[in-house]
DNA sequence: CCCATTTAGTTACCATGATAACATAAATGG
DNA sequence: CCATTTATGTTATCATGGTAACTAAATGGG
């Protein structure tokens, strides 16, 4: 995450930039990036919570959901699609299926494997959460880039 | 942080977007926006560790460093302009006093507060990150949005 | 002046990201 | 076919973000 409010002078940037051959205005905008996308991160996240979800959580109900041919994904698959670490993912899928929102069984063709499904309750709980989190983003990319926050 | 690889069909967010008056475009901009900046955040991290700082640690340096009449900052003034919490203020400054990088003193003024000045080992470590990561955020900036990651 | 409120910092605890090292199962190759 | 290698998932440990509740000091109204 990226919190600082005030971003390093141009002077200062400029310095930099003369002496390694950077773009200033590239410096410039990736702090502004990743300061708006730290806040609008601290926001969902704050969303998310109070829908008793985490982005990560959230996402993984999104992409067992969203797979077209199939009910249930296996754990690498997902963290395939997430690339988050494999120890966050098993964390994850097992307090979502603490949670009632999955269901994990032994995989039949591979006994290593588990095969992760949306229960009735994860589903819901991801189409309660959908409509808020797209306004969100809509919201936060609807106003101009440094008010408030 | 954001890291789902492949972001939610047009379909998708078209539906929600309809529903909800929200701007498809907006909602895509954003998603692009939190991935770019999450796998920069995860670059910079990892270049922070090689130097023994990370994101916060670093800003704190700068902070302290950039005050042009000041020598020193207290913990709360800092917090304010990085905008992070205190507890997490207070353990990054300890940290940072173990290692060498600042000094703390007791404030004169004001007893519960305190002083926090850069020693020289920390400006020297600050001088030492700076053009790294002035390089980093120039060449993430300079490739193409989905290029990588 | 004194009690109530505010402010600064800390402690305790939790959530979520990472890596390293491990167990077990599958795959591969001599 | 068995031994080595590869793949999947887990445990243990750490880093860094948060809130709630606390202590101690400063401030302010009666």
């Amino acid at each position: 995450m990226f919190f600082l409010k005030e971003l390093p002078s141009q002077q200062m940037v400029g310095t930099y930039a003369e002496i390694y051959g950077a773009d200033p205005a590239h410096i410039t905008s990736a702090l502004l990036m990743m300061r708006r996308a730290s806040l609008l991160i601290r926001r969902l996240d704050a969303y998310f919570a109070a829908h008793g979800l985490s982005q990560l959580r959230f996402l993984v109900l999104i992409v067992i959901d969203r797979e077209p041919e199939r009910k249930s994904l296996t754990p690498n698959e997902i963290a395939s699609r997430i690339d988050v670490s494999k120890p966050v993912m098993t964390r994850t899928l097992q307090s979502l299926q603490q949670d009632g929102l999955i269901s994990l069984a032994a995989s039949q063709t591979d006994k290593r494997s588990k095969e992760a499904a949306l229960t009735a309750e994860g589903r819901q709980q991801l189409q309660d959460a959908l409509p808020g989190y797209f306004r969100i983003l809509s919201e936060e990319m609807a106003r101009p880039p440094d008010a408030g926050g």
